[in-house]
DNA sequence: CACTTTTATTATTATATTCTAATAATAACC
DNA sequence: GGTTATTATTAGAATATAATAATAAAAGTG
């Protein structure tokens, strides 16, 4: 199916970009609220908010509400496997 | 390092595609030249050019020229386990 | 309830991607 | 050498993405 070329296309361009490989790195660890990864990688709030957005429209991230917090994790461990690719082929 | 992520963001951009993903399981059996390629995929010989030259700059495919004709080969395997990842997660 | 904190959304601007069409470059063939 | 076939490159227009700033929404705190 052609459609199906779209979906995945989609989820590869959700990973795409150095800010959304950075939040990976640092939700692999455990989960993050959105300020707190705007401090992490010094970014404004919003385009954090952006970024978290689109990873999670994805089914990357998972969001769960903690007190007036927005704690984001990853949903989708295969996207950390391919992530773990990519590393690899730069390292050759 | 920053320039990493950049680098990396790039390579998977280039699998991003819809039609580069089409190109990418076309030469998971056998390299096809520029022609052929734009023939089963039903789309123009320059589309298709530059779609092969953003996969070879990132040195997913490589290319040998051949009586006059170019033949894309795919020169990183990585790239086809993430895309198999990619159909898992879809599958799931 | 006012106030603050946290997060999401919207609008805007700047940049990047993608496709098409046209052209150039390369190499085979007669 | 001229012609054709194949591929690459370029320019342009349309669309998509990304960052910022501003605002709205939601929920905790005093």
């Amino acid at each position: 199916m052609d459609e199906d070329r779209a979906v995945q296309a989609e989820y590869l361009k959700a990973l795409a970009h150095p800010t959304r490989i950075r939040i990976m790195e640092l939700l692999e660890q455990d989960g993050h609220c959105v300020t707190n990864i705007g401090e992490k990688l010094d970014l404004k709030q919003s385009n954090i908010s952006q970024h978290l957005g689109i990873l999670r429209s994805r089914g990357i991230l998972s969001l769960r509400r903690e007190g007036g917090h927005s704690i984001y994790c990853i949903k989708d461990p295969r996207a950390l496997e391919i992530l773990q690719l990519v590393r690899q082929k730069q390292a050759s």
